[in-house]
DNA sequence: ACCTGAGGGTTGCATATGCAATCATTGCAG
DNA sequence: CTGCAATGATTGCATATGCAACCCTCAGGT
């Protein structure tokens, strides 16, 4: 048969597909992660607080692909702990959110668990597998979300 | 320099980078299927009940990787709706869960909506990294969530 | 029969997520 | 200046997610 050697049509639902890889991935990394006080979700915002900040609550829910009042709710368990503060903003309506010196240290302790999980996990898939994977996140990402690019280290 | 040629290194957080294209992707479908009056998340519980059903609880949120409290959850507004029910199992601990007409029915109208947006979204990224995506997804749930496989079609 | 451990499901608690609606402010057109 | 659309943030509602603790049931061993 001709044409043949094309790559297989996707056969499953590519949102369920990545849904399920990122409850198992994001339990990889909670177990992790969860003995700094920290969910891993939370130490991503944290860490996109610390390279981002000070920073408006809009821009920085752009940069996370995040909607603006999840990042609102997001960052109450952050400031309820005082590593967060969210301080008047260039504008009436705007605010501007930034890290406390209490949440850069607990982002530094998280930092190295989530070192440890990101080692784990690379050595279970493969660094390989792992760079392929990302590679192909960020190219779909800015497809899909163009404008709202990320490159956060941590 | 010697090797050189390796691949890069991967610098992000995988746990974040995966999250933030589920919810983008999840975006996607949403606005598509809910039409129907389903979340995309339901619409993939749904086909999951009639794929495998009658199933035990215990069994479904191994195939879909998600935990057992939180299947209990997700079938709740299904149940509620009538698209579901749960019976009893072979043992007084256990229960089976099935489809019902009505969910059936639902399932085939949302259908065809996810269907646009798996088209869609093909379109925007292009079939050969759909597929690429689709295949590291399997090959990194084969090592991390051995033996939930899960082969879907919608 | 009894006790104990394993299996299966649900509930309590906390967080994550987004849409629609709302509120406040600001910029701008007339 | 006045009214109105645009901007920025939050709240209401509903769902999604997981861990720990709990309850019930069953399988065995004694």
């Amino acid at each position: 048969m001709i044409g043949m050697d094309a790559i297989a049509k996707p056969k499953g639902c590519t949102s369920f597909k990545l849904r399920q890889l990122s409850r198992v991935v994001a339990r990889h990394y909670d177990a992790h992660v969860a003995a700094s006080g920290l969910k891993t979700s939370q130490y991503s915002l944290l860490s996109h607080i610390l390279a981002a900040g000070p920073v408006r609550p809009v821009d920085l829910a752009a940069r996370m692909s995040l909607d603006a009042s999840t990042l609102t709710r997001n960052l109450k368990p952050l400031i309820a702990e005082g590593w967060v503060e969210v301080g008047e903003g260039a504008d009436a309506r705007s605010r501007l959110i930034h890290i406390t010196a209490a949440g850069r240290a607990k982002r530094d302790e998280a930092r190295a668990l989530w070192q440890q999980a990101q080692r784990s996990l690379n050595e279970r898939l493969g660094l390989v597998r792992v760079a392929q994977l990302h590679a192909l996140i960020d190219e779909a990402l800015d497809v899909l979300a163009p404008g709202e690019a990320d490159d956060m280290a941590g």
